[in-house]
DNA sequence: AAACAGGTTGAAACCGATTTCATATGGAGG
DNA sequence: CCTCCATATGAAATCGGTTTCAACCTGTTT
């Protein structure tokens, strides 16, 4: 691997001559200059990243802590993310912290110890913010809001328009009975869909059933029997996102109850397999790639100076598909 | 942020003992020990990692690249090589290819220049060996061979057994006219399963009848199309892999075929949503965890100057679910 | 011819760690 | 008491870049 001081040797200048070339920071007497992109086509001279995150204080690398790559969510999320750091030259460095705050506060660590220019956090800690120890590097929320972290910007979609849009879409199709798996309520995520469930159930006057469900597959399938167990007449379920709504539907299915002709199910998300399950889920559309896309440029654009929006709120739609079914006659 | 120095000085020592205390590479006089350590912990000193990095040429990162992460099986390899990292302190530098050769050299580039500990790639590019210029950092090649490469490992699993147990097993569900969608040729996983199929074929004396199809979603459903429209009287189908079955079983549906009455179907991978669909997938199940921690490991044990078994096939085995239905009186 | 402005250039300091190497210290052995 | 050796320690070099600062041109103005 040839260093600065070895192209510099080779082109009969300084180092400092060098790196003038390579970054344009100020003029060069042109004859050196193609001498010196001569020196370094010959020798594919590329500098070292590490050497100049070091001087620099910046490395153009953007932490993304994630509670699950797995959940396709997240996965989604961090592609949106990959794609526009990609584009502004920054590289995104992986964390799956599995809801454990103990590997957060540890990638967060190692983020700081790398001069990282930012980090993307969705995070399940509510504890998170005491924890954290003196960090330099500047944080971006991502899906939930949290309390404490003093964040760049927070990212999430419209959670209160989407739980009252998908309970109402439920009683435009009908549904006299529906049970809302509310989500996590230490999130903002958890609470505001549920507040939209609740207020449409108090402008409707409908009879207000929840029970608690986190946000993963098998959370589903308990809450699930649960909801059988305790509900009876359902006609309607909203699920906390379509994760759940999927384990909703196959603990449906084993049971013998018909989607959407029994009940109808609603999911949260818009994940891409809500469309290619068998039925497609109608569900409530979170712009994935949007929000994922905003959380890079809001780094970048910390790390150029420029100003950013702290707060940004992403508008929700709704996807009518399979699973409810609207009485067009209304 | 606190450096090596301010701990000396504050210790009343030398940077270069701070260095020892904090890395055990030589004694120290426990008094003095005791001293840097009490400086450490009232001033929250971390080392700068940039630094370290660019004096021990080791970064602790592992550059994985992957086609695309929104792909459930790259997700659910990117977790397990995740995890295993974590647990020997490295982390994971995520860059997601596209499928795009310039994507993914400028991604191998970087991490070269940042010093990157071992670089594990999915790869879809068959002239990526040619294309990368001089790259210190060792390759670990992961479910698919390409040629060219110098990797300090490749990792699959036994693509033409799979074939086998796939083919071989819609036949012993009654099938007697499968068609083969294969995955693409020019990587070992399409050829070594396609093989598998032929193989079978031979041997029961069947007909050979296949089509290309890549393997994603999209290319799912146009493969599916193109598969009813060629092949009559079709009983049994060979999915590439797992999201193709889905979009192959999404057709089926639409043009009102039964799944697994009138056509039985076998997926490949094992991703989680084979088994979270409805109906459950029948496939191939590639053992993903186990070969993402397998690849985190040989490059850390490559950065321990370990030796590692270059050629590493995993078994797999199959799923029987509810796309095909074996008749047990056999 | 002297003074001055403007643009190039390289030596050296710097970023924050690690490691080498030479020195200082103390105890054992003759 | 002196030598010898082991151990502990800090000064300085190093990793590979960037940036400051002073010096050095070249040409123009008075």
């Amino acid at each position: 691997m040839v260093s600065i001081r070895e192209v510099a040797k080779r082109a009969g200048v300084s180092p400092a001559t060098v790196s003038r070339v390579i970054n344009g920071t100020a003029n060069v007497d042109s004859i050196k200059k193609d001498k010196v992109l001569t020196v370094i086509h010959e020798t594919g001279f590329k500098p070292n990243e590490l050497a100049r995150a070091l001087f620099k204080k910046s490395s153009k690398i953007i932490g993304v802590i994630v509670p699950n790559i797995e959940n396709a969510f997240f996965g989604e999320l961090a592609r949106a993310i990959e794609e526009e750091a990609y584009q502004n030259n920054y590289r995104i460095l992986l964390c799956n912290s599995q809801n454990n705050t103990e590997k957060e506060l540890l990638n967060i660590q190692t983020l700081n110890q790398l001069n990282a220019d930012g980090i993307i956090i969705m995070t399940n800690s509510e504890d998170l913010a005491s924890k954290i120890g003196p960090c330099q590097v500047p944080f971006v929320i991502l899906d939930r809001k949290i309390e404490g972290l003093d964040e760049i910007a927070f990212i999430e979609a419209d959670h209160y328009k989407g739980g009252r849009m998908a309970t109402e879409h439920l009683l435009q199709c009908g549904c006299k009975n529906i049970v809302c798996m509310r989500g996590p309520q230490k999130f903002s995520s958890g609470q505001q869909r549920f507040l939209g469930y609740q207020d449409i159930c108090k402008e409707y006057g409908l009879k207000e059933q929840w029970l608690d469900c986190d946000y993963d597959y098998e959370e589903g399938l308990r809450a699930a029997e649960e909801l059988l167990s305790k509900f009876s007449d359902v006609d309607g379920i909203l699920a906390c996102n379509d994760m759940v709504a999927i384990a909703v539907y196959k603990v449906l299915l084993s049971k013998g109850f018909h989607v959407p002709e029994d009940i109808q199910l609603m999911g949260f998300d818009n994940i891409r397999f809500s469309k290619l399950f068998a039925p497609e889920f109608s569900t409530i559309i979170q712009p994935i790639r949007e929000m994922g896309t905003l959380a890079a440029q809001v780094v970048v654009m910390h790390a150029n100076g420029e100003p950013i929006q702290k707060e940004n709120v992403f508008d929700v739609s709704l996807a009518e598909r399979q699973t409810t079914r609207h009485t067009k006659e209304k």
